[in-house]
DNA sequence: AACAGATTTTAGTCCCATCTAATTTCAAAT
DNA sequence: ATTTGAAATTAGATGGGACTAAAATCTGTT
């Protein structure tokens, strides 16, 4: 079994490799210890194979390193919803929740979880949820402030890091699925008059950058 | 926080402490480690003042150890009765999950989980709940082997060591509250009959060690 | 080409939690 | 009182995962 520090390094990497290869200081930001203890962890992790590292140029993972990275994630998704949905946590405390949790349930426990929610497709934050064998959804959602004045868009997803801004989120009922319209946007990175749920709100330029929507198309169904 | 082995020792010495104070190899056996790396923990944790140690003398906790097993217990119990009640888990499997959730849960999950459970009083094993300070029920329970014939008893608690007899028990439906009437014990040791469920069934005399009860009293209600 | 500054790695240390082998202590029986 | 076997402790080692301080490497600028 893997330790809760090798899965998490292994997490990070993957998420840092959407740009390229991965650097040890950007690693070790993100799990919040020194750059040497990263480059340690680096070399373990090299020699169990789970990732290609060359001195002073990156890491990427390897395939094996990339099963137990979506693996990991796995966990971490179905439990985030779990909590919510289950037990009704709050959208900013279920991600230090299931950081813990995700390293000690077992098969059974998901697959339990996996089952009474439905075998749903996303987390509370909108990330695609991996597939038992590690596949897992590419999606191209845009920050909403990359749109412009009359755009309809949809939320598709959260950026997850900051507690607070999570807590603001779930305050102003701006969740996966909400549908924006974008009334104004104020110039040199002003605020952005949007329209949703009846009602007209400002929200900050800087939020905006963290909410990532598609272009929404309304579907007649019959 | 203290760490996991830690709070596994100490959860150890709690119940062993019911027969007097607790040996090193009692405590190595039960975790399955050597004697000489107890001696070392058992160091650590009277320098922590968690337990008071005397060199080939054994170990007994302190309030403050007790107050934290107590904590580490209550963790383990309530997610035990979650695990079966809202999860569904079979009764022997939930022993080992919830032997490493216990460690990483938050008390907003516990308070969740609690709330959901409806303050339980006990765990799928008859085990009582210790309250959130540390209040635990002390029990006089008996294995069933050590009454009569003719004895009706209510089930309280089923021995949780061995998964295969949990499994067991939960096939034969012998469950805290089942109420069995012992129709006749073989001599020499030998199986014992039982009635419970409208069914008679022979009962090996080494599981009836396992199955500790009250004297059942049919109290009538208007 | 040389330098400056940032990034990264190396060297050395620490604590935790385990191990095996050797030694010491205890207690029971002779 | 000695002996002896079991229980417990000490001594020494290991691997994991972190740290700081110092050295090395890279990169972009003069
Ligand atoms: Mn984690
Ligand atoms: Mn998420
Ligand atoms: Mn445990
Ligand atoms: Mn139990």
């Amino acid at each position: 079994m893997l330790s809760q520090a090798i899965q998490d390094y292994l997490k990070t990497i993957y998420k840092l490799e959407e740009d390229g290869t991965v650097s040890t200081t950007a690693i070790a930001k993100e799990l919040n210890i020194s750059g040497a203890s990263v480059t340690g962890m680096l070399k373990r992790l090299a020699s169990m194979k789970l990732v290609d590292y060359n001195s002073y140029k990156g890491v990427r993972l390897t395939n094996e390193g990339r099963k137990i990275a979506l693996e990991i994630i796995r966990h971490h998704r179905l439990l985030e919803l779990y909590l919510r949905e289950a037990l009704g946590f709050p959208l900013e405390k279920i991600h230090d929740e299931a950081c813990r949790l995700e390293h000690v349930v077992s098969q059974d426990f998901l697959q339990k979880i996996e089952e009474i929610l439905g075998n749903p497709e996303y987390d509370p934050h909108g990330h695609p949820i991996p597939s038992k064998d590690g596949d897992i959804e590419i999606s191209n959602e845009k920050p909403l402030v990359n749109f412009r004045n009359g755009d309809v868009v949809i939320v598709k997803r959260l950026s997850d890091h900051d507690p607070q801004m999570l807590s603001y989120f779930e305050k102003m009922k701006i969740l996966p699925s909400t549908i924006i319209r974008i009334v104004d946007k104020a110039p040199f990175n002003g605020p952005i008059t949007v329209f949703f749920n009846g009602e007209s709100q400002i929200i900050g330029n800087e939020i905006s950058k963290n909410i990532f929507v598609e272009l929404y198309e309304e579907k007649e169904e019959n």
